[in-house]
DNA sequence: TAGCGTGCTGGAGCGGCTCCAGATCAAGCC
DNA sequence: GGCTTGATCTGGAGCCGCTCCAGCACGCTA
């Protein structure tokens, strides 16, 4: 699978899956015969992984910190377990944001109301 | 209220406080007689406002056209309400991929039990 | 064999901060 | 009055996470 189905399936664009490979973000992408990058199937998945942190703010040093622990085989399991924990716990807190943020802007729209009088 | 208890009600640093009236995304901050800047209420609200639109992805330029919108008068709420509701709109699909990526993260954690099998 | 599509690299640019040097001023202490 | 400490100021550099672009190399097809 090339750059760009890579790109299509997992949500990045082209140049970040580049950007992502060039610091090490990624196990190492396989080359074809021309020169070019070849996807394999775990990688798209590894792709979509990537794109489903970043999305919800996971800064790049962790990224990193986790594909050379995943590097390192089934022995950096627990490490890999406590990370996502982790992540999983600030998935709540962005969440809360969210939910502050929405209680906000209702206030404010209500108060829109009230001065349009409609 | 000078800008330090400004950032620690707002939640914003110093720093950013001073780069957001730099940019634009402020009413001007008047100053007091020792040239330091002076926060009202009303200041802070926005500073707390403007934290929150942040905190949940808004970008910079709408955040400078909402601004500029408020310093126009009442005329310019219809324009801000559609902004805010907008930006309501966006919290649901930030919601929806902070549950996504729960759902993978449950995913790979589970994957992790089975292959430790504990 | 010319053109087109896709990919490559290296590097510049950008949004949104964050940090720092060097200056100023206010208050408290001797 | 001088001295230190602490908060603030401005201007500018630096950083993260992309995004875009120039210039080149393939391979397909008409």
């Amino acid at each position: 699978m090339r750059i760009s189905q890579a790109a299509a399936r997992s949500g990045l664009s082209i140049d970040t899956i580049r950007y992502y490979e060039r610091s090490g973000l990624m196990p190492p992408v396989t080359r074809g015969a021309d020169g070019r990058r070849r996807f394999s199937p775990d990688s798209i998945d590894w792709l979509i992984l990537l794109a489903s942190l970043r999305d919800t703010g996971m800064p790049m040093a962790q990224m990193r910190r986790f594909a050379q622990l995943y590097q390192q085989g089934n022995v950096t399991i627990p490490a890999r377990r406590q990370m996502l924990q982790e992540h999983a716990a600030q998935l709540d807190t962005r969440r809360a944001a969210l939910d502050r943020c929405g209680a906000l802007l209702a206030q404010k729209l209500q108060r829109y109301s009230e001065i349009e009088g409609d």
